[in-house]
DNA sequence: TTTATAAATAGCCAGCGAGTTATCGATTGC
DNA sequence: GCAATCGATAACTCGCTGGCTATTTATAAA
């Protein structure tokens, strides 16, 4: 499998995937109808990118009769954080050894 | 001027232009010739991502001699933080609302 | 001054992916 | 049972972008 992150940022990379993302995050349980109606495109499309979103597991489908429900599912957001506070932490750990080297130089 | 997470996440979507950042990061600054080295890709498409990198505000540029060195812009990388904690923050005020609707039930 | 090297640009190509329309499967209501 | 609606799938088009080679520009070295 590859790093979680990369599909995550493949995923969001889309506008309107994001944007589906988003509305999902803001106002929860949407039905594929309701996120059509606000998309900008047709309801393939946003069938589509529901899919993509379910394969990068950010969001979860739930069936109620002949609707679908689509929820955004908040933790998949983690790898996303820890990739930017690993990269934060790249930054401070080189900050780190110039210190320290300023300070063996110093002494 | 699109909302600034939008380029970021565009610009760090593709594999080889993230390997890249990375590198930045975790090693510092950078001749195109050294990120060639390591890149698998040739050095006019290294160039070219760099271009992106540098046009997203993700690195910066310095020239010395005939060589280019690169670096991380690393708090180019806060309207991503900002996205994610907004995501959390939608989602965390959903849960607040519905936290006080079983309340006022209760009560 | 001529040659060699670093990096950017130009120009091209192939593959991917986001969009469309048309259709199908499933569920509900008449 | 039949018509209607919801959502997914199929099949296709088209633009974008990431890759390449060749070339150009700039600096350094010989």
């Amino acid at each position: 499998m590859p790093q979680p992150h990369e599909i995550i940022f493949k995923t969001l990379a889309d506008p309107t995937r994001r944007a589906i993302f988003e509305r999902l995050c803001r106002d929860g349980d949407q039905t594929v109808a309701a996120l059509t109606a606000r998309a900008g495109v047709s309801q393939p499309a946003v069938s589509k990118h529901l899919g993509v979103l379910k394969q990068a597991g950010l969001v979860r489908d739930r069936h109620e009769g002949r609707n679908t429900h689509y929820s955004a599912e908040l933790g998949a957001l983690a790898p996303l954080i820890d990739w930017t506070n690993q990269m934060a932490g790249f930054w401070q750990s080189r900050f780190d050894n110039l210190e320290d080297l300023l300070k063996r130089m110093d002494q």
